[in-house]
DNA sequence: CAATAATGTGTGTATTTTACACAATAAATA
DNA sequence: TATTTATTGTGTAAAATACACACATTATTG
């Protein structure tokens, strides 16, 4: 990174001076903008809240928030986190930065969007602000600002990332059955799976660790319930998956 | 996004209001850096300037530059690296955004960070800025900034990226022979490859364009030499690889 | 014309993926 | 308490893919 637009000029500059040219420069407004998915009847769900712009009067748009001056960037997405849900610990990352210069209507906001993945069992302690909801991914037809567009591209990095990273355990309990986390595969990815292939990859994955515990109060025989061996995989995930495209 | 932090006032805001919190915010330099890999001699590179920070006066830097207020995120990658290298059309994707507090010694700068992928023939045409130069990846032990944790970054995003995404054909001239494509994909991985799974792996994926050409100027037998067919790549290409972690 | 350095090609084996069916279990209901 | 319902748990054969591996050919160089 540079700090004038005159690239080339060979002089050095001293702190001094790059402090005031910083301090003179164009700045521009910061924000992070959290996309929480959660899986709820099988669904994959989002998290917004009503916008309170005028101009987006009756739609929804994605938590967010301004990023203070002293405070990173993934500090700020986790306070939204905090503040919104109450989760401390949940799985957070970073997505993409969207900055188009007429994405806000009242000026230059520049966002940078993380996508996190929290239980919705242990959110749902918590409901005591009703202008937050739930809503289903693929039920939603268009949100304030950009955020439709933010959100399709995170929905896209999710279909990609649960794949090869498991992260969608962060979704489900921390003992889960089979079928919960074919279900959730089956939501994400918006395709079957057969039952019986499914389970024989997880196993030969060998990253389920057998609780010994069975599911309770479901209509039915109750399925085993694993945790995910989160420890063993960091120490044997794959670096590389093949040349494939 | 909001704009407030009084989260769950139930006040909309009218444009005007909006705009007036927009200026009054707390804003942030914005600036975007270029990691511009190349491939020369079977190895893979990147374009560094020498810093003209005197604080790191011995160091090479990224390329990068302030954001002007009006200008598009993706548009001022793009100058940069029209700026530094002459070359349009190139390959140009986002990664991450670094915006550490004390990233920056002489105040807060957040940075959009970018990697670019170049062919160095292209650009051999065009060094006439003796401060800018191509360096060894492998070969780099610090840089200015948090330059090298944002080039450790993009190194790690691009040997995944590469593996299911044909980005890497932009590193080589628009026609190449089979030795060149796994010597590219040999040094951004690596790793050594078997050369008859190797080609046997690309011929299967049907992309290549026999160009009917052979190698000029090798000194042992010339090889054939392909075209990578972007457009059926569009038509054709998986959209399910398979869980696998 | 010999030496060098790389090209072009195929097969057998192991591994992975896919398709597919039935008996056992717990809960709910009649 | 017997039946219905929904889901669990399990295996095998066939197909596709990945991997390991060797030799004759071709152009250039000295």
């Amino acid at each position: 990174m540079e700090t004038t637009n005159h690239a080339i000029s060979k002089q050095t500059k001293t702190l001094k001076g790059l402090q005031s040219e910083v301090q003179s420069i164009n700045r521009v407004a910061l924000s992070v903008d959290c996309v929480i998915f959660g899986f709820d009847e099988n669904k994959l769900k989002v998290l917004l809240i009503r916008s309170d712009v005028k101009k987006y009067q009756s739609k929804w748009s994605l938590l967010g928030d301004l990023v203070k001056p002293e405070e990173d960037l993934d500090a700020a997405a986790y306070a939204i986190l905090k503040k919104r849900t109450g989760l401390k610990n949940v799985y957070l990352e970073q997505v993409h930065t969207f900055g188009d210069v007429k994405r806000h209507p009242a000026g230059r906001v520049v966002t940078v969007v993380y996508c996190s993945l929290i239980n919705v069992q242990n959110y749902r302690l918590k409901i005591l602000d009703n202008e937050i909801h739930w809503h289903d991914v693929k039920n939603i037809s268009d949100l304030a600002f950009d955020h439709k567009i933010i959100l399709d591209t995170c929905y896209s990095w999710l279909q990609k990332r649960v794949q090869k990273h498991p992260l969608g355990f962060s979704l489900l309990p921390a003992k889960f059955s089979l079928r919960e986390l074919q279900s959730l595969y089956e939501a994400i990815l918006d395709i079957k799976l057969d039952r019986r292939n499914f389970r024989k990859k997880f196993f030969a994955m060998d990253f389920l660790i057998d609780s010994g515990e069975e599911e309770q109060n479901v209509p039915h025989r109750p399925g085993r319930l694993y945790k995910f061996d989160y420890e063993k995989y960091e120490k044997k995930k794959k670096t590389w998956s093949g040349i494939d495209f």
